[in-house]
DNA sequence: TTGTATGCGTTATCAC
DNA sequence: GTGATAACGCATACAA
């Protein structure tokens, strides 16, 4: 018969030096991998780890953070986890972060200031060593990015940029990405060519209209401004839907003739797929379409969109990686720098070229 | 000039001890709010705050957890975060967390069994005192959810059906469902109506199957079982779109006459969508189509999706409740009841009256 | 290369 | 009503 296991009671790391005949310090010092372990002989770590093994003995979390004050925790805070865009980014911060000794600590703000604020907060009281924020376009961040770099921890942004708040941030290169959308309906014959930009405010939205015109100037395509609408600033999350159905409606009254549509984003577009099936225009027959995002949906709807796709998941990844390295060089900031991954163009249904008689 | 603050010094229990004139324990006895806190002065609890609010002082988690043994958390393992049925269960959960002392601590398992048993594991190295379990249905969770009831913790599943394996779970009527979608369309005048049923081996897909039975038994409408198909067992998660649109190439191919299809869920309706365009067949006008679940693709494809909702944010908001039930009442374990939530109807624009001659 | 002693900040158990 | 004191489990400086 085994020894009696006393009931439920846990097995503390001096159980385990009594058992292995070794004093606590060494048992810490083997099991916690400290630097120190470099000059335990191999036989009394062999023996401490299979001691510790048969124990079945787990560090407790909380001692251990208290006495090392690290928590081994990061913090990643989301302004709106139901942001499609966001959950990707996610995955690319939790791949990341997947087999390193920290544990990711996920708190949404719900579109909410106040709960952003909160959350930040709480996430400080719980110690995180480190922040990823990721943050979407709807959000209004306010004086929040402030009083993340006020904590003296290091922090980084994804998905905005907010180099001009000293803060390290990586999005997508949306200059790049209005760029490639021109590019490509240009390609297809396209030459009346609608556009509805996003909220002006929002750097984004600039950044892929500043593209759009780059690749207009070096091709000598024209863009009709009373063809360009600009959607409103909002905060509701399916004002984009709705927003690119209102614009598309507007631009269908002018009777102005556009065989091509570029929209600000994927729910954009779909919105403007929708105004133009209920005016009995079809895409991409009578109009080409074209988001920005590639956002699941982008997939799914009939025809598939055509769309500039963020790397998501690489964008998470990316984010997590400067905050790691900061961390590892016992920095407390991530350096300040704006970071740009370039979009891919995708290619799918929404897209067509010119009809002969537009051509 | 103020009191010199020792620089960037942590503000403990003791200071506030000592600037308030009081012991330790009587300021840990008020500002944490224990019971003995009821024969506390109000004049000193009064003092002990303000002080505290002036020093800035902020408890120590890790002290608090070491001491008390109470972590404050409960951990959130979700199958798979990209599933869009996921999210808004999160955020039933968050939302029913938040103002309560308990902090979410999410793992996403990444549709993968070692990564779920890893984070299982971490979960309860961090000493959750509870855990939701958000399941969808592509999961394998084989034995999984057995080692979630060995853990001696208040546990729950929403999502699955886990009543055999004695673990209280929360999902949706699916039953209700199924003959809500088979009586919707019946009122329309459908008759011939086709049906995408989910694998087999899954529960949902077993449920909703038998409440469509039930309507068509009660209404004496008769589903021919060759324009019955049903997707196949996959781990993939996009195969519902797949699934969708390659059983529905296969009813079309058959050439037997439907004016309504009726499918597993939104995404395998999505895919339906698309093969029914291909097939240069519209919808609704020749045919109608429902899904299940309503995420938010179902709002935003062309034409919307009449769908049925799940209660998603309910459903995460009740499994939340029924763990902090257990929580407050100091119980080992949630009651291993199944609870079932009413579907609605969700009216959109994929279906519509049967047109005249297929009446 | 290993052992000893101390304290991290808090709460719980008493005693007054 | 309030205070003294002893843990909670671990990691580290220092001693050996």
């Amino acid at each position: 018969m085994p020894p009696h296991k006393p009931k439920s009671k846990r097995v503390t790391l001096l159980d385990v030096a009594r058992k292995a005949g070794f004093s606590p310090s060494t048992v810490s010092i083997v099991l916690s991998e400290a630097p120190l372990s470099r000059y335990v002989a191999a036989q009394t770590k062999e023996r401490i780890r299979k001691t510790a093994a048969a124990l079945g003995y787990r560090p407790d979390v909380f001692a251990r953070s208290l006495r090392s004050r690290r928590s081994n925790t990061v913090g990643v805070l989301v302004f709106d986890i139901s942001d499609p865009f966001c959950v990707f980014i996610l995955q690319g911060i939790e791949k990341t972060l997947h087999g390193t000794p920290y544990l990711p600590i996920l708190m949404d703000a719900h579109n909410d200031q106040k709960r952003f604020a909160g959350y930040l907060d709480l996430l400080m009281e719980r110690r995180v060593e480190g922040l990823i924020v990721v943050a979407n376009w709807l959000f209004d961040e306010g004086e929040l990015l402030s009083t993340v770099k006020a904590e003296k921890i290091p922090s980084v942004v994804v998905g905005r940029d907010t180099s001009e708040k000293e803060l390290g941030s990586v999005i997508v290169d949306n200059e790049a990405g209005g760029y490639e959308v021109m590019k490509h309906l240009y390609e297809l014959g396209h030459r009346r060519i609608a556009v509805i930009r996003g909220p002006d405010s929002l750097r984004d939205s600039q950044r892929r209209w500043a593209g759009m015109q780059r690749f207009a100037q070096e091709s000598g395509l024209e863009l009709d401004p009373r063809k360009v609408r600009t959607l409103p600033e909002v905060l509701d999350p399916t004002s984009g839907f709705q927003g690119g159905l209102q614009a598309t409606e507007d631009l269908l009254r002018t009777r102005l003739k556009f065989t091509a549509l570029a929209a600000f984003d994927d729910l954009t577009a779909l919105g403007a797929m929708r105004a133009l099936s209920a005016a009995g225009r079809s895409v991409p027959q009578d109009c080409s379409m074209v988001g920005f995002d590639d956002v699941p949906m982008a997939g799914f709807c009939t025809p598939g969109l055509t769309t500039i796709r963020q790397p998501m998941e690489e964008m998470g990844g990316t984010a997590t990686k400067r905050m790691l390295d900061a961390l590892a060089a016992s920095e407390t900031e991530v350096s300040p720098d704006l970071q740009l991954l370039p979009p891919t163009l995708v290619l799918r249904d929404s897209t067509a070229p010119v009809r002969g008689k537009d051509a």
